[in-house]
DNA sequence: GGAGGCCTCGGAAGG
DNA sequence: CGAGGCCTCC
C-alpha cells in the first residue's frame, strides 16, 4: 500500500518524486504538474525522515513560495513550518541578517528597493558632474545590477578590460566609476540592494569556510523551482550550498524562459548537466491542463526554436476546439470584438466572466481592452498594477521606520529628513552630503554632530536638525521596548506624516490616509498574531517572538512586492500582460495584438535570441489556455498617437492551419448577439467612419509638432529686442510704478512681509491684480 | 516652495 | 497620445 501523498501521480511524476538523493533536474512542460510534483517531493523527503530544518527550497516569487507552503501545510501538517521556503532573496537575506556583519555591514542593514538604488546612482551622476543624459540611472542601475549577478564586483567591472572598453565605445566610459561610488555609498549607509543580497551570500559561502560548512550541514536537501530562470549569482550559491551533500533538485521548463533579457540564463541548465556528471533527468510531458488542439498548436510554435531541450508534450484530454483567429480594422475595434466575441462564448459555453483571460505583450494595450469591456458592461480586473509598499505614502512612512532601526539608511533619510515640512531644505541637505563624503561617514553621523562638524548651515537650521535627531533618537529608545504597533503609531503620530495626509481632503488625500491606516492596521495584526507578511522560515535564525517589534516586521516586508495577498473571488475577466500570466491557467484565452513589431516586439528582432525568447513568450501564452484559445490582430493601431498599419505576426503562421479557425477573410462581423453596439459609434477614434479614410492621409504632417512649438519661443524672443533688465526690487514700496515684462506698467497696491519674502500685490491695467513674490518677479522701477 | 508649461521618450518585471 | 521630469515663473 503505497503511502497517501504518493497517490494521483503518473510514473514520471512519481519517479521524479521517490528520487530524493543525488543530483536531479526536473524538466517540466507546460502544464504537467510541476508544482504537484515539487510538493509531493517535499512530503515524501519529510515522510522518510529528513527533517524540515534541512530543506531549503527556492522560488522566484513570494506568490509561489506561499502557494508551496500551503499545499505542503494541508498536507503534512505543522511541521512545514520548519521548511526553509521562500524567494532566493528572502532566504538569504535572512542568512545575511546573522552572517552580514562577518563582510562589514550590520545585521540591521536596509535594503534597498530598485527605487532607492536608482535615485542613489542619480545623485552621484549628479555630484560627479556628469550627463544625466548619458548616465541614465536606470541604465547605469541595469549595468550595475548584471554585473553583479554575474559575480564581478566594481573592482572585478574596472579591471575587466572587455566591459570598460564596451563602456568606452558606447560613449559612457564613466560606469566602473560610478559602480565603486554607487558601492561604497551603500556601504556606508549599512544598505544592500536586491543583488547585493544575492553577490554578498556568494561572497560570504566563498571566503569563510566555517560558514560554507554551517549552511551546507543545515541544508542538506535543494530544491530549486523555475530553474530557467537562475542567473549566474544565484546558480553558484546553490551550487556552493550543494557541494557536501549532491541533493539538489532543480525543475524548469526551457520552453517558458521569459527572462533572460533580465539576466536569466537557460545556460544554467547545460552547466548543471556538465556539473553533475550523476545528474539523472525525469520530464514530465503529460499535459493536463489544454486541450489536444492547444497542445499541438504550442508545439508547433516551439518547434521553430532551434535552441531548445528535447521533449515531447503530449495530453489525454480531448481534442477541443480549433484555435480561433480574429481580425480586426483597428485597435479599438480589436478590443470591442474581444468584448462581444467573450459575451457570446459565455452564453454559447456556459462560462462565467472569471473564465476569461486577456493577454497581451505591452501594457499601453490593455486601454483598447478596457474601454471595450466598460462599454459592454463586463467587469474586468487588470493585473500588475503599483502594488501597495510601492505607493508613496506608505514608503514614506516605511522610511521613518528604517531610519529608526538603521539611522545610516542615506535614502530614507532623505526622503523624510524635510517631509513633512520642517524647513530642512535642498541646501542644508546637499551641504551635510558634503560634510559627510569629506569625513567618509553617514549623513546621519553628521547629523548627530550637527553643531561641531564644520557645515556652513545656519544656526537656526541646525537647531531644526538638531530637533530631528532627537525625535528620531526617541523612535530608536521605543524599538526595544515598545511592539511594532505601538512604536509604529507613534512615529506616524509624531513624525507628523498622518497630521499632513489627514488635513488633504483631497480624494487622493484621503485615499492615502486610508492606505497609511491600513499599513497601520497590518502592523497591529503582525502585532497581535505574529502573521508575517512571508512565509517566514523559522529556524534559530529567526528571532525570538516574545516582542514583535519593528525591525522584524520592516525585515519581514522588505521583500514583499505583490501587494494584496488575498484573491479576492470576483466574477471579473481578467486582464494582463503574458508575463504575468505565467504559472495561471483559464478556461477561455484571448491573446490580442499578434502582430509584426507589437509581437514579436519590434525590438527583439536584431537576434535570433532575441526573437526566440518572444516566441518562448508566445508559447507561455497558448499553454494558459485550457478550453479555447482566440488569437486576434488589428490591421491597423495607435501608436504614439500615430496611425499606423499592421501585418499579421508570423507566430500565426507558425501554427498548421488544421488547428486553426480562420475568421479573418469573413471581414469583420458585427457581434451576432448585440450587432447595433458594435457599430453604435462609440470610439472617439479608430471606429468605422475614420477608418474608411486611407492611414497615410491621417496621420499628422511629419514634424508639424516640431515646427509649431520652434517657431512660438523664438518668434517672441526676436520680438523683445532689448532684454529685459530688472531693478532691485527690495527698494520697492507700496504706490510705485512698476514695469513688468509680460504685464506691462502697474501699479503697486500693497507690500507685506520683508525682503526676501515679501510679497506686492500689483495693479496692472491691462491684467488686473497681481500677486508677486519679489524674490523673484522681475520689474523695473518707473517712478 | 509649488503649480503649471514644455520637452522627452516610449519593453516585459521578480525580489 | 500621455506620463513623468525639469524649468520657469509667480
Amino acid at each position: 500500500m503505497e503511502p497517501n501523498h504518493l497517490s494521483g501521480l503518473n510514473q514520471s511524476q512519481l519517479d521524479a518524486v521517490l528520487c530524493v538523493e543525488g543530483p536531479v533536474m526536473i524538466i517540466a512542460g507546460a502544464g504537467s504538474g510541476k508544482t504537484r510534483v515539487l510538493v509531493h517531493r517535499i512530503i515524501h523527503m519529510m515522510y522518510q525522515g529528513a527533517d524540515p530544518f534541512n530543506i531549503l527550497a527556492l522560488t522566484f516569487t513570494n506568490k509561489a513560495a506561499r502557494e508551496m507552503k500551503k499545499r505542503i501545510s494541508q498536507a503534512s501538517g505543522d511541521e512545514a513550518r520548519n521548511l526553509w521556503m521562500g524567494t532566493f532573496h528572502s532566504v538569504f537575506a535572512k542568512l545575511l541578517r546573522v552572517e552580514a556583519p562577518r563582510i562589514g555591514y550590520p545585521s540591521s542593514f536596509t535594503i534597498y528597493d530598485t527605487d532607492d538604488a536608482k535615485n542613489l546612482i542619480k545623485e552621484i551622476v549628479k555630484e560627479q558632474g556628469l550627463d544625466e543624459k548619458i548616465y541614465k540611472p536606470g541604465l547605469v542601475y541595469n549595468r550595475i545590477s548584471s554585473a553583479k549577478n554575474n559575480l564581478f564586483n566594481w573592482q572585478d567591472y574596472q579591471d575587466n578590460t572587455e566591459l570598460m572598453n564596451d563602456d568606452r565605445h558606447a560613449g559612457k566610459p564613466m560606469i566602473g566609476t560610478l559602480f565603486e561610488i554607487y558601492q561604497k555609498r551603500c556601504f556606508t549607509s549599512g544598505a544592500m540592494d536586491f543583488d547585493d543580497l544575492l553577490y554578498n551570500t556568494f561572497v560570504l559561502l566563498r571566503d569563510f569556510p566555517d560558514l560554507l560548512h554551517k549552511y551546507q550541514h543545515k541544508f542538506k536537501f535543494i530544491l530549486v523551482d523555475e530553474f530557467q530562470d537562475t542567473n549566474y549569482a544565484q546558480y553558484m550559491i546553490v551550487k556552493k550550498l550543494a557541494a557536501l551533500n549532491e541533493n539538489i533538485c532543480v525543475v524548469g521548463d526551457d520552453a517558458q524562459s521569459i527572462y533572460a533579457f533580465r539576466g536569466a540564463n537557460i545556460q544554467n541548465i547545460l552547466s548543471f548537466e556538465s556539473d553533475y556528471p550523476e545528474l539523472k533527468t525525469f520530464k514530465l510531458e503529460q499535459n493536463y491542463r489544454s486541450t489536444k488542439t492547444i497542445v499541438e498548436a504550442a508545439n508547433c510554435v516551439i518547434a521553430n526554436n532551434r535552441n531548445q531541450l528535447k521533449k515531447s508534450v503530449w495530453t489525454d484530454n480531448q481534442e477541443g476546439e480549433l484555435v480561433r483567429l480574429m481580425k480586426a480594422l483597428s485597435d479599438n475595434e480589436e478590443g470591442n470584438l474581444v468584448a462581444n466575441t467573450i459575451i457570446e462564448d459565455k452564453a454559447n459555453m456556459r462560462l462565467t466572466n472569471q473564465d476569461f483571460a486577456i493577454l497581451y505583450r505591452t501594457n499601453a494595450q490593455s486601454r483598447s481592452m478596457e474601454e471595450a469591456l466598460r462599454r459592454k458592461g463586463i467587469p474586468y480586473r487588470i493585473y500588475g498594477g503599483i502594488s501597495f509598499y510601492a505607493r508613496k505614502e506608505i514608503k514614506d512612512l516605511l522610511a521613518y521606520f528604517r531610519l529608526t532601526v538603521n539611522p545610516d539608511d542615506e535614502e530614507a533619510l532623505k526622503r523624510v529628513i524635510n517631509y513633512p515640512k520642517r524647513e530642512i531644505g535642498k541646501t542644508s541637505v546637499e551641504k551635510v552630503i558634503v560634510a559627510a563624503q569629506r569625513e567618509n561617514t553617514s549623513l546621519w553621523k553628521i547629523l548627530e554632530r550637527i553643531n561641531e562638524v564644520e557645515t556652513g548651515i545656519s544656526a537656526a537650521t541646525r537647531a531644526r536638525i538638531a530637533d530631528f535627531v532627537v525625535m528620531i533618537n526617541s523612535f530608536q529608545v521605543m524599538l526595544k521596548t515598545h511592539n511594532a504597533f505601538d512604536l509604529a503609531s507613534q512615529i506616524a503620530t509624531s513624525s507628523g506624516l498622518l497630521r499632513e495626509l489627514y488635513a488633504d481632503k483631497s480624494p487622493e488625500g484621503v485615499s492615502h490616509y486610508e492606505n497609511l491606516q491600513e499599513l497601520l492596521n497590518g502592523i497591529k495584526e503582525f502585532t497581535d498574531k505574529g502573521v508575517t507578511a512571508l512565509p517566514a522560515p523559522s529556524s534559530e535564525l529567526e528571532q525570538s517572538p516574545e516582542l514583535r517589534t519593528l525591525d522584524v516586521f520592516l525585515q519581514d516586508i522588505a521583500l514583499v512586492t505583490d501587494g494584496e495577498t488575498d484573491e479576492k473571488n470576483e466574477d471579473t475577466v481578467s486582464l494582463m500582460t503574458i508575463h504575468a500570466a505565467k504559472g495561471l491557467e483559464f478556461p477561455c484565452v484571448f491573446v490580442v495584438g499578434m502582430e509584426e513589431n507589437l509581437f514579436p516586439s519590434q525590438m527583439a528582432l536584431q537576434s535570433r535570441e532575441e526573437l526566440e525568447e518572444e516566441r518562448r513568450l508566445f508559447y507561455v501564452a497558448i499553454t494558459r489556455a485550457e478550453r479555447k484559445l482566440t488569437l486576434s490582430y488589428a490591421s491597423t493601431r495607435y501608436r504614439w498617437g500615430n496611425l499606423i498599419s499592421c501585418e499579421p505576426s508570423r507566430f500565426i503562421d507558425e501554427i498548421d492551419p488544421k488547428y486553426v479557425n480562420d475568421q479573418t477573410t469573413a471581414v469583420a462581423r458585427p457581434s451576432m448577439f448585440n450587432p447595433k453596439s458594435n457599430w453604435s459609434g462609440f470610439g472617439n477614434r479608430g471606429n468605422n467612419v475614420k477608418e474608411s479614410t486611407p492611414p497615410a492621409y491621417k496621420s499628422r504632417p511629419e514634424g508639424f509638432k516640431k515646427l509649431g512649438s520652434t517657431t512660438n519661443p523664438s518668434g517672441g524672443a526676436v520680438q523683445t529686442s532689448t532684454p529685459f533688465e530688472a531693478d532691485d526690487c527690495a527698494t520697492i514700496q507700496e504706490g510705485m510704478e512698476v514695469e513688468h515684462q509680460k504685464f506691462g506698467t502697474g501699479k503697486v497696491v500693497r507690500l507685506e512681509g520683508v525682503y526676501p519674502d515679501s510679497r506686492a500685490t500689483v495693479h496692472f491695467p491691462a491684467h488686473g491684480n497681481k500677486q508677486l513674490l519679489l524674490k523673484f518677479a522681475k520689474l523695473r522701477i518707473l517712478k
